[in-house]
DNA sequence: TCAAAGGCGTAATTTGTGTTACGGTTGCTT
DNA sequence: AAGCAACCGTAACACAAATTACGCCTTTGA
């Protein structure tokens, strides 16, 4: 098989995959359920992802790297760091809500072994922050914020515009947001944040 | 059965079921797993919660009692309402925090119905805030905060304090916390809060 | 064009679970 | 003490899923 037409074999497997996980939760997600959906086979599967659970790992690093791919994007075009945070953080909430990202947490929190939820916080919170951290640097050194400890600080955005609102979207009690919501609960976190480090 | 003799009983099931969940989440526990753990029988089991997810809605009902009778507590102790706040978070936070309620949000996040995930927030989220509420209406009557709305209050309030913690715990990405830990975690709330509303 | 690799559709194997049922025992009430 | 309800330990029933295996077909590369 070519490279291309595999990538887009997996490409459709892993919609499949999204499509039943989001609709019925990890543990209602079979690989059966899977591969009768991509019209592939029990055994292709299984030779490319060696098992249920790496097929879902695959699903959380290839998100993780479109995420990535966003931000850096983001941060690429410039300008000011404050204004870069605020049109930086709309869609990184709409990204951490979205059904994809809950539906991936809702695995991980399915998984006893913990791998899932590793991989999830490796691939998502963990690059994120030092990506925040980068933009956090930039304004403290224009004068804009004063903090000690980036990674506090970097905390602290998260709280302010996150909060606690994926646990609320992963037990079912929160649609996702729409896109006004995710502006105006970012230009709020902000003028917060800013608050309370100016 | 003597209702003293039920109650135990029931104690003694939901203990084992806790043990299980813990150790092997929602779709590893079985009710046959239970029953043995526990020395009751399946028949029992189910004619008494109906079944699993009865039995799982049942946990939850119960955490929730104890929660809400810890805050209750704490809010009749009486004192300054900042004061309070600052005693109530830290117990909050160990209970939000706490292992048997990030296995309960486990559950939750992976039952598709949704039915626990609303066991979860009516009993919980949706019990703490309007007692929060109260609280925060004590502290702008005696000019310590300025707000407009409780309810939005007491949002900032647990993002703050509760932040993202609850996700990270529920996928596996951090240990309980200690009572330190909950006790400076608490304390940069409550300054922070005051911070932004004075 | 041809041979080999591997992907598809289907089936098999093994294991486990939700739920119900049953005979014997225990606890409770009169 | 006797009788009845219900609890325990065990088994049965029906179903599902993870994973492996197999014959046939399609794709790939030389």
């Amino acid at each position: 098989m070519r490279d291309e037409n595999k990538v887009l074999r997996q490409t459709q497997i892993e919609c499949a995959a999204y499509e039943l996980l989001e609709l019925k939760g990890y543990a209602g997600t079979s690989m059966q359920g899977i591969a009768r959906k991509a019209r592939a086979s029990n055994e292709t599967l299984y030779n490319w992802y060696g098992d249920k659970r790496g097929l879902f790992t695959a699903l959380v690093t290839r998100n993780a790297a479109e995420v990535r791919s966003l931000l850096e994007t983001e941060l690429s075009a410039g300008g000011d760091a404050i204004t870069t945070l605020g049109l930086l953080a709309p869609k990184l909430l709409e990204l951490l809500l979205g059904n994809r990202a809950i539906a991936l947490n809702r695995a991980a929190a399915a998984d006893p072994t913990g791998e899932l939820g590793a991989a999830i916080s490796q691939a998502g919170r963990e690059t994120v922050l030092p990506l925040l951290e980068q933009v956090l640097e930039t304004a403290r050194r224009d004068g804009q914020l004063k903090f000690d400890r980036p990674t506090e600080a970097a905390g602290l955005f998260l709280d302010l515009l996150v909060g606690d609102f994926q646990i609320r979207r992963v037990i079912g009690r929160l649609p996702a947001p729409d896109r006004e919501f995710c502006e105006t609960r970012s230009a709020l976190a902000v003028a917060r944040f800013c608050q309370l480090l100016s």
